[in-house]
DNA sequence: GTGCTTGCAAACCCTTTGCACAGCC
DNA sequence: GGCTGTGCAAAGGGTTTGCAAGCAC
C-alpha cells in the first residue's frame, strides 16, 4: 500500500484526479438533473430536497421513510422527519418517484376463497377482484432468480375504474 | 300483500316455514363449519368469534377492521375493537383468511426506473426486485371486466427467499 | 418582497398491549 | 379448575398538520 504512495506518484495522481473529476461530473449531472426536474414540476430547489433526492436515488431496495431520514440526517443534521415525509409525498405526486403499493394503509383481508387478483383504481383506490382466467396473465414459473421459491403470484392491475373514467372525461 | 296473508294461508305457511327451515340449516351449517375450523386450529368457540367470522364471510370486497367492527357491533354491541383486531390476526395466522398485501405497513417508494415487479418473502418480508423478462410474464390485456382501463400491472411473487429456505430446512 | 419550505411540536389514526374479569373446555 | 378469550384503557408506531421563522425566486 505504502509502496504505491512512494513508488508511483504519477499513477496515484492520475487515479486521484480522475476519481475526483468523475465525482465532480456526477455531482454536477445529478444537480442539473434535479434542477430540471424541479423546474418541470414547479418545485423550489432547496438543499434539503436535493440531498433527499440524491440519497433516495442511491439507496437499494425499498427503504422506509425512517431509513431515508437517518441517511439524510448524516448530510443535513438539522433536517426534520416531517420534511422528509412532505418531500417524499411531493416527489410521488410529481411522478418523480412511484409509490410501491396502491393499497390502503390499514389491514385488509381476503374472504374470497377462489384464485383471484385485484384491479386497483389509481384515482379512487377502489379494489375489485378479478378471477385468474379473466386476467389472462399467468406467470407460472417455479424457479426465479436468487433461488426464490414461489408460493403464489399476486397481481395488482393498476388503472382507472369505469366511474373514474367517466369523471375524467 | 294482505291478500296473501288472508287468501293463501297454506302457501304462506309453506314459504314461511321453508324460509325458516333453510335459514336454520344455513346457520347450523355455518356454525358447525366454524366449530370444525376452530377445532382444527385449537381455537375456543366464542360467540364473538363466531359472529365475527360470519360477518366477515358475508361482506363484499376488502373491508377495513373498523368497517368489520361496525357491522359486528350491531349483533354484539359490547364487543371491543381490540377483540376484532385480535381475532382477525388469529384467523389470518390460522390460515382461515389471508392478508391481502404482504407489504410493510409504512410508505415505500420505487427508485428503480426500469419495468419490474417484486419477490416478497412470506417469512422475513424481504422485498427484492425482479425484471419483467425474468418473471416470464404473458401478454397483457388492455380491456378487463367492468370497463376497467389498465395502466400497468404490478406483480408480487410470494414465496421464500434463499435464506429463509435454509433456515426452514 | 412574496410565496413556498423548513423545523418543531402537537395531533392524528390505526394498531397493539397489559390487565382484571368472564367464559370455554 | 385451568387456561383462553374478552373488554377497557393506555401506550405505541407511523404519519400528518399548524405555525412561526427562513429561504428561493
Amino acid at each position: 500500500m505504502r509502496a504505491a504512495f512512494c513508488g508511483q506518484p504519477n499513477l496515484l495522481d492520475n487515479n486521484f484526479y480522475r476519481s475526483l473529476w468523475s465525482r465532480l461530473i456526477f455531482v454536477q449531472q445529478t444537480s442539473s438533473n434535479f434542477r430540471k426536474l424541479c423546474a418541470e414540476h414547479g418545485l423550489a430547489v432547496t438543499h434539503q430536497r436535493q440531498v433527499l433526492y440524491e440519497v433516495m436515488q442511491g439507496m437499494e431496495g425499498h427503504p422506509s421513510p425512517e431509513e431515508v431520514f437517518a441517511r439524510v440526517k448524516k448530510k443535513v443534521p438539522a433536517i426534520s422527519l416531517a420534511t422528509v415525509y412532505k418531500n417524499i409525498h411531493l416527489f410521488v405526486e410529481s411522478g418523480i418517484f412511484r409509490k410501491m403499493s396502491m393499497h390502503h394503509g390499514s389491514v385488509r383481508v381476503e374472504m374470497n376463497d377462489e384464485e383471484h387478483h385485484h384491479m386497483v383504481c389509481s384515482r379512487c383506490k377502489a379494489i375489485a377482484d378479478i378471477g385468474e382466467k379473466e386476467l389472462g396473465l399467468a406467470p407460472r414459473r417455479r424457479k426465479l432468480p436468487d433461488g426464490f421459491l414461489v408460493e403464489r403470484y399476486a397481481v395488482d392491475v393498476i388503472g382507472l375504474c369505469a366511474k373514474c373514467q367517466q369523471q375524467a372525461s
